[in-house]
DNA sequence: CGGTCCTTTATCGTATACAAATTGGGGTCA
DNA sequence: TGACCCCAATTTGTATACGATAAAGGACCG
């Protein structure tokens, strides 16, 4: 009785305890490309049909979404993309400033070949998005490399901060970021892989606070947040 | 038909759309008073019976323990309070010296006379605990302290990140504390106080650098995360 | 002709029911 | 007598059903 297989959720069924993260990670992928732009409309019902799962794994993935700042959870009116505020802004790239601070050192500290090695492999997958035009690629390994570093920096809690606050940026840089301005300059990645490839602490530290203070100095955070086209959500999807 | 309230859950649920942040936050002060010992086992169905709710949304507060590292959700075994290892216990307090050495500035620079009234009113709560020996509530202060002055900091991303690490210093320093010491001295919360009174930018930097330090090296981080938790889980139940 | 109220519908929140898995105990066999 | 195996009971994971709430459309009244 016990090894008596049931036949038709058997194939569903497998290896689902991880199915709610497999949502997650799409959302935050998605969030991460700018397909799901702030404001975007996420009924639960899409992703049951999408997954094949019921509402309750839905739910999951969902509360941990908003647990993170994802996703805003609004009660009996369903999740949307959040939507940073300019002070939500503000403070989320200060907390960028002070873990990347941190980050950077502990990088150099722990720095092996092959972590140098993942990191021109980062920068080579960066390069490649930006010159074939796949901007939404190109923006999503933007982000990725600054978590690349918090990886090697070897501190899961700083990885796991680092990730949330790398997809809350994402959200901030696609309501605020000025239409001609790249996003994360190639360049200064390339700059700051080099200065932790020779060791130079001081330097990097400077070179990533300046890169962040770019990054934020290119968003116009004055004005009040917008609105946002549904089109492009079920687009993303 | 809209009035007809059912007998028995009504009198919980009248303005209760948050009740699983109730259990979260029940949780979250047990920990940071050593009530719940790292180990312990959380079976759903004893929430149930506490708060007069269904598993589900027990399961839901749960989820966000376990989203937190506050708790473990084993799969098919239940929730058990986390049992940091050394290992993430230092990646922990080098993840807290990140940001209390960001949060300290901007305290003192976002400075009110009613911020300053806090600080001292918490210190006197601490001192009070402290002296009528309530060591559940001391050790509780103790920790809000800190949480206190990431709430005055102003940066809601701080007090976040920094509510979870001192949640988890917790579970550390119920792990891996010598007996004889004290774990947060009252001397060293009263002369930050001092220092961010007087504005003393550097100084109160040095001294939240120390007394994190000092805390960290009271504890007996170096045996492997093998033997941890077998013991006082069991004391804890 | 326009505004307001009511009905209607779709979606969310909670509870309950059912299936799967792990744990503990008892029995049997070597 | 001890070890192994099987069965039952508790507990978790998932799905579904029902009640409630908010948005939307139509009808009635001013």
């Amino acid at each position: 009785m016990p090894d008596s297989r049931k036949a038709d959720p058997a194939a569903v069924k497998r290896g689902t305890t991880a199915i709610d993260m497999r949502i997650y990670k799409a959302v935050v992928t998605a969030v991460m490309s700018h397909r799901l732009p702030p404001g975007t409309h996420l009924g639960e019902a899409d992703f049951c049909e999408l997954y094949q799962v019921s509402r309750t794994t839905v739910r999951k993935a969902l509360q941990r979404l908003a647990h993170d700042h994802i996703i805003e959870l609004r009660p009996n009116r369903g999740a949307v993309i959040a939507s940073p505020t300019p002070q939500q802004a503000r403070e989320i790239f200060a907390a960028r400033r002070a873990l990347e601070r941190e980050i950077v050192p502990l990088v150099i500290r722990h720095a092996t070949p092959e972590s140098l090695k993942q990191i021109r492999a980062a920068l080579a997958a960066e390069d490649a998005a930006r010159r074939s035009g796949d901007r939404a690629a190109w923006i999503r390994l933007g982000g990725e490399f600054h978590l690349l570093l918090a990886q090697l920096a070897g501190n899961h809690v700083l990885l796991r901060f680092m990730g949330e606050l790398v997809s809350r940026c994402s959200l901030i840089i696609a309501l605020y970021e000025t239409p001609g301005s790249a996003m994360c300059e190639n360049d200064e990645h390339q700059d700051l892989a080099t200065l932790i490839e020779q060791g130079k602490v001081k330097e990097a530290i400077h070179l990533i606070e300046h890169h962040l203070l770019a990054i934020e100095a290119r968003l116009h955070l004055a004005g009040q947040d917008r609105k946002v086209n549904l089109a492009q959500a079920l687009s993303g999807l």
